[in-house]
DNA sequence: ATTTTTCTCCCTGTTTTCGGGGAGAAAGAA
DNA sequence: TTCTTTCTCCCCGAAAACAGGGAGAAAAAT
């Protein structure tokens, strides 16, 4: 039998040998290699044409996500799980509309890394219950400690918070949302009235306190 | 022959999982049982008596090293070995002052936490190259890169960086320390050009991941 | 004792942020 | 349908940030 083959991409290498060695007792998989370094990832994951990748989210110059939104380019049938420290629903949103086919916390056991995987592999899809509870809203409580500011923000909002506190400046988000200068400035400044700080340290620090970036 | 025995303690269950798995390849080491609450942790491993305690440092509640501080008060000859992912120089002086018997770095592979298993073991200690290169203020590059951006700065320069990431004007900053508001420019022009980001957003960023601010 | 670094302050000038508006088109909700 | 929100873009002006430089006094390192 063919073993479904995987890639692991996480920036601390003794993560990777852990989740290498988790994956390799379980029969139908073979880890086949792993990178430290999202931006080496990038260039070499296509030469290996890995059937699952798994995929840290917080990374330093490229998250998990955006590693897999650019390598689906390149590979359009590739499967991925995003493994991530904390839960934020704005990047679950993301991920899911962006076709990740699994997503789990880190502070889960192997059993649900597991099952994950064998979802995958049969071509389903998997978020562990923390995840989807925050989907549907049900605990509203964890929403409110992970999330609440963020909850008064529109998509776009949101996505521009993250843009600012990943330190680009506003002719650099409005050339990557193709949008003119004056909007982010609205956008920006619909921030700084909703999320009631005074300048952009106070966003960064509010984006990076509810986990829009790393 | 007795088998080492082991316990250790990450907020993140799938690490403890990929941890336990290297460790349990090695024939002298059994992992006795793992802990993802560092208070939990606390409580608990008195009764296990373990011979060696594998420690995260990035932990929320409870850091690593204090909690082999307040653990050594209990089982004054636990030895311990530290994990971090990031490196600061502060820390590790403070972790060897504790008698931390090793101190590795996360994106470190397996073979280095073997070699510091086997020293500890033997009742040596271990602290990894780049641990050893921090205190020595040998390998300034492998610093900046692997924490302690926060080490070229100085005593001023850091307190500055830090009312920064308060989110306080420069204007407030300057009359906060009694100072112009150009020395202030001045700081954060140095700030800007250490740390090589280009604004306000990425000194932010930093001064959280360093933990300058919370 | 000499050199280096730190802390302080200043200059000039450009770019960006911030605060206050307004406004049209589109999409969704009531 | 009407109302509301969102996204877009514009105006203005004041304030702050950014970029490049210089420079003296004090402290620290060698």
């Amino acid at each position: 039998m063919e073993k479904i083959r995987i890639v692991i991409v996480d920036d601390h290498q003794l993560i990777c040998d852990g989740l290498s060695r988790i994956i390799q007792e379980i029969p139908e998989f073979e880890v086949i290699t792993t990178y430290q370094n999202p931006i080496e990832a990038l260039q070499k994951i296509p030469v290996w044409k890995p059937d699952i990748l798994l995929v840290d989210f917080e990374m330093p110059g490229l998250n998990g996500l955006e590693l897999i939104q650019k390598l689906k380019l390149e590979i359009p049938d590739l499967r991925s799980i995003l493994l991530t420290m904390h839960l934020d629903k704005a990047t679950v949103k993301e991920a899911l509309s962006q076709g990740v086919n699994a997503y789990i916390l880190k502070n889960l056991d192997e059993f649900e890394l597991r099952i994950a995987l064998e979802k995958v592999r049969n071509d389903q899809n998997y978020y562990s219950a923390p995840v989807t509870e925050v989907l549907n809203d049900k605990y509203k409580v964890i929403q409110k400690n992970s999330n609440s500011q963020l909850e008064s923000l529109s998509n776009r909002e949101r996505e521009v918070l993250r843009l600012i506190a990943e330190a680009f400046s506003t002719k650099e988000i409005a050339h990557q949302l193709s949008v003119e200068i004056s909007t982010i400035e609205t956008h920006r400044k619909s921030l700084l009235r909703k999320l009631d700080v005074r300048n952009v340290a106070g966003l960064v620090r509010i984006a990076i306190q509810e986990g829009l970036v790393t």
